[in-house]
DNA sequence: CCAACTGTTAACGCCGTGTGAAACAAGCCC
DNA sequence: GGGCTTGTTTCACACGGCGTTAACAGTTGG
């Protein structure tokens, strides 16, 4: 559920043999209809494995979304076209708008090699480094914390103790153990730090996530592993 | 430029579609036979715009020869394959052997398309001449920078700095990594220098942009990817 | 020699951070 | 089970680090 592979499929109406193909394939994908839409995924922080625009149809809206695409508001991702093969010439003088293209109408095995050959390339590139569990997403190279794909506001102490917890998930730490692996200086009196951002950081993951952090009574802390066990928050 | 784009071509006697439409599109192209032509060719220090290689007729030694154009001897060059239809199933287990392929029979144009576009992402693709994120855009060629159509009048230094920001946008980069990328030198004890110009290119940006670049308290400073759920303190 | 660019220094103000203590919950002993 | 002990959560506040800002000095180019 981490990485699902998700497509992002121009125009709304997908075309039917289209649909049907990434369905048969097991890819998931959304249609949608224009670039405004493309702000708000933006702003949600909402990422595609890939986009696939049909240019067809509707040309002058493609490449406008394909334009969008490639402005870097969101991560730059293997992007396909369809054309028809009248459409060839165009292709020339937009090379940067697109990885590949195919030429409607497509064989359903070619348009299928050419997905897997783009997410493989895409894959031996960078990719994010990030750390994960659960809910729980920290991206370590724009230091974005979110949950349940929401983005969370932390201040660093916050943040570089939940990555610590989170890149070690289940397992108990002291206090001392903590003050040493992330705040790095030897334990001399101040254990009540450690509640005190432990509590902060079950603040900021909001009333149904408070308890990823479980504290573990005359030992000390630790993250997730027992989600599912008796929630009884509510009421 | 205008250097001789000549192709490698596989096998030897090029079929015959393929060898007319590469003249017709005014490559030059050389065909080989097999491998043991590789070894003489590398030593000579023989480069090629690309291979073209068709691996319809004899399979097997058209990924023999994929393997080697990819052992790294040659730089990894624009590498087409033509298959048949039948044989796309045979591309997922070597996605690392080639960059783009075409099934046969081909449409002439599709092919000159697909070099063209493979020319282009050898050429270019690695290189691009624009760089853009939101309102901002930053044309290499010109060392221009405008947001929101309006030019700005950077420095050398204010350019660089926000085109690195730029070319990576939402990464936090610590002052001591700007110093680094940006500066180019190693320095320990100015990292002041950072914060000035951070401040003199968000004055530049205006008012209403200068929140682009955001700070990461106790880490360095960021380009846009920002969640500001901003509590309509405006309006 | 002026103008613009660049890097440094220092003062200011904010916000993250740690600390102490009080309120609270969970065991423990009798 | 009542009361005591131990450990945890919550709150409020003061210190200090960190970023912002402005002014200044060194440097380069016209």
């Amino acid at each position: 559920m981490a990485d699902e592979e998700s497509f992002l499929v121009f125009p709304d109406p997908a075309p039917p043999d289209l649909a049907r193909c990434l369905d048969l394939g097991g890819y998931s994908w959304k249609s949608w209809a224009g670039d405004a839409a493309l702000d708000r995924a933006a702003e949600g922080g909402e990422t595609w494995t890939g986009a696939i625009v049909a240019a067809d149809t509707d040309a002058d809206a493609a490449w406008m979304l394909c334009r969008e695409l490639r402005r870097g508001d969101v991560p730059t991702e293997p992007l396909l076209v369809l054309v028809s093969g009248s459409q060839l010439d165009d292709l020339e003088s937009r090379s940067e708008l697109f990885d590949d293209f195919i030429i409607t109408p497509f064989h359903p095995r070619e348009l299928e090699a050419r997905i897997r050959h783009l997410l493989w390339r895409a894959g031996r590139g960078s990719r994010p480094e990030l750390v994960a569990y659960g809910p729980i997403e920290l991206n370590l190279e724009t230091y974005q914390a979110v949950v349940d794909g929401r983005p969370l506001d932390l201040t660093y102490m916050e943040y570089e103790l939940l990555r610590f917890l989170t890149s070690n998930p289940g397992r108990v730490f002291t206090r001392e153990t903590l003050l040493n692996r992330v705040w790095g200086y030897e334990y001399y009196g101040g254990a009540r730090t450690v509640d005190v951002h432990v509590r902060r950081l079950r603040a900021k993951l909001g009333e149904e996530h408070s308890n990823l952090i479980q504290t573990v009574r005359s030992v000390g802390y630790k993250l997730g592993q027992s989600r599912w066990k008796e929630p009884s928050a509510e009421s």
